[in-house]
DNA sequence: ATGCCTCAGCTCCTGAGA
């Protein structure tokens, strides 16, 4: 089985370039379950029709302009759940539901913006309560897949510029020490695991001649319960689709388990 | 360069993204 998540940026823009990533994702296989991040739609303007036609179930959760979620899969989902249960949340940034026997959990962590300002204060909050939230998710008998994009680097591999942009958003010790935590409760960052070399990015800044520069960063990521790290076949960044026109910033990143 | 792109909206500028 493949599932994969994909940062699009707005959904109104790139419904057209989902959809045929959906169909001819890399190597032949289909994605089974594909979790979105930033769609910036209200629940009534989200285009499910593209989706259901298309023989997908789905679920999705929204809001204008900022954030939105959704997890659309081939296969029925049941059990969903939006934003945590552990944290009070105006923004719609967390979706979840079992499917094939596993607790999917696509989220969009908070940006983060500066380390000196609220927002930053805000996403300790919200890493703090996904890690409650986890720690009682990891006791059901489903496997956890939690993958999204987390808007922090794990280490100075996936920087293109470590010196540089040392301590800066997405590299400063007190996010990895978040990301860290999720890791010591039993989560296999699934891309690592793969490629232990790093140095390859899911995200380029559209200024600057970021993607043909290559100068990213590794912020989009899948982590894997333990027991699921013998199933796991092969974890990608699709960089194909960041070369189309319009792209989005973000790369589509996809992990293959046994079935 | 507190900008460089891109997107959305109380849309011809501004805030946010990362």
């Amino acid at each position: 089985m493949r599932l994969a998540t994909w940062n699009v940026n707005s959904l109104n823009v790139r419904l057209d370039q989902v959809l045929a990533w959906l169909e001819h994702s890399p190597e032949g296989s289909k994605v089974d379950v594909l979790v979105l991040q930033e769609t910036k739609l209200s629940d009534d303007m989200f285009p499910f029709q593209a989706f259901t036609r298309a023989g997908f179930d789905l679920s999705f959760f929204g809001q204008k302009t900022y954030n939105g979620v959704a997890l659309i899969s081939r296969h029925p989902i049941s059990s969903v759940v939006k934003n945590m249960p552990t944290l009070d949340d105006p923004m719609a940034r967390v979706i979840s539901a079992k499917v094939l026997g596993l607790r999917v959990i696509g989220a969009y962590f908070p940006n983060g913006q500066d380390p000196l300002s609220d927002k930053f204060v805000y996403k300790m909050k919200w890493l703090s309560a996904l890690q409650a939230w986890l720690t009682t998710l990891r006791l059901e008998p489903e496997p956890i897949v939690l993958m999204g994009d987390f808007n922090i680097t794990w280490d100075d591999l996936d920087v293109w510029d470590p010196v540089g942009l040392k301590d800066s958003i997405h590299c400063t010790h007190q996010e990895r020490e978040h990301f860290q935590a999720l890791v010591d409760l039993g989560l296999l960052d699934a891309h690592r695991s793969i490629h232990p070399e790093g140095k390859k990015f899911s995200w380029w800044d559209y200024r600057e001649g970021g993607w043909p520069r290559n100068k990213g960063m590794r912020i989009d990521h899948i982590l894997l319960s333990l027991s699921l790290k013998e199933r796991l076949l092969a974890c990608e960044i699709d960089t194909e689709p960041r070369g189309h026109e319009r792209p989005s910033d973000h790369a589509p990143v996809w992990v293959d388990l046994k079935d």
